[in-house]
DNA sequence: CAAACAAGTCACTGGATAGCGACAGGCTGC
DNA sequence: GCAGCCTGTCGCTATCCAGTGACTTGTTTG
């Protein structure tokens, strides 16, 4: 029997976890905490001052969204740069593995279609600050005022996300099929953005 | 005190509705039901063999998504055709119009995001089969067997579909100006897809 | 009118939830 | 050793939920 608080808040921020990934966040309350992480659900409200303290402290602990770095290929001096539709299509693929990579991540998305609490503010936060990130770096480096790359980005990176949440509970025999044809439909709408 | 099954099922019917639209899909219950349109929840037992069967009866019982005339503009054969990048232009924004106008449908995709029902079904079999109708009926009028006019249109509606569902929850002080932006980024990705 | 059926009400079970108070165990500093 | 704090357990309340059976009221039909 462990007596110690560090460990009884981890195995409780575990469990968010584990409730999220494997029941989904209907799931998520008080009792199935406790019982998943097999402590006492009255430490939840003396450690974390109860659900909404817990999600707060459970969105600090992890990475929801991409960093720009993860997401924004490397440009060298010595190398020529992309055109702006190719270096955009890059970004947007990148941005579908992200996703695809964070499960956690995609169940928050859909919690935050049907509800407003801290982990869905805290998702919505740092996407839209990264948002901002992102495209004032690649402002930087294509000179193009007249094409609007955060509504570009904003459009795909929406459809993007809707079809990842999507499928997660409508799958389709021909998934890989369909996200192929998913990225070729982004490459050819993207690739005659240049000339503006 | 009125005595008319007919009568009753339409209360019934209407509940679900005032509540999809007050309250949200999670509030969608056989208690909450039966309180809402006055009448005790063994009725909608009987009459409706439970919530699915209330559900799918529901779902016969409403227009959940547009029809291909709703959002197809007139075709007739003195007017010159339009190009097809603008043709698609005026498709998405009668969608976006079609889905605003359907809050009913907006909670439901919402719903789709975390369950699956006789409703989200429902909804899933009209959307691809009227989307299934409506590229046949454009590529009735345009012989460009290259591009993907089913990938570009499920893009775009992804990203309409997702943007909508995620205002109704996180409203914007910009929404207008946003929603011209977005439709700003439409046209102009649409603009160049007429060459292939 | 009376029997039969349909419509509707009530009360209950069993299980789940959130939240609180009282208590027992161990650890630490005095 | 002892007092006090912290960790953790237990039990309770009150509420909500889905689902069922027994009942009453109303209508209709013979």
């Amino acid at each position: 029997m462990q007596k110690s608080r560090i460990k009884t808040e981890q195995k409780i921020l575990d469990a968010v976890a584990t409730l999220l990934l494997e029941e989904g966040f209907p799931s998520v309350g008080i009792n199935a905490i406790a019982r998943c992480a097999g402590c006492d659900k009255v430490l939840i409200y003396r450690y974390f001052d109860g659900l909404d303290g817990l999600l707060k402290r459970f969105a600090e602990k992890h990475d929801l969204w991409w960093q720009v770095a993860e997401i924004m290929p490397e440009v060298t001096i010595e190398e020529p740069l992309d055109t702006l539709p190719v270096f955009l299509d890059a970004l947007l693929k990148k941005h579908i593995k992200a996703v695809q990579q964070r499960p956690l991540t995609q169940e928050i998305m859909a919690w935050e279609m049907s509800a407003s609490n801290p982990l869905t503010l805290a998702l919505s936060r740092q996407r839209t600050e990264q948002g901002v990130l992102l495209v004032k770096k690649v402002r930087q480096h294509f000179n193009q005022p007249n094409i609007d790359i955060g509504g570009i980005l904003g459009i795909f990176g929406a459809a993007i996300n809707y079809l990842i949440m999507r499928t997660r509970h409508h799958p389709s025999e021909h998934a890989t099929e369909e996200w192929w044809r998913l990225e070729q439909s982004i490459s050819s709408l993207l690739s005659c953005q240049s000339t503006s």
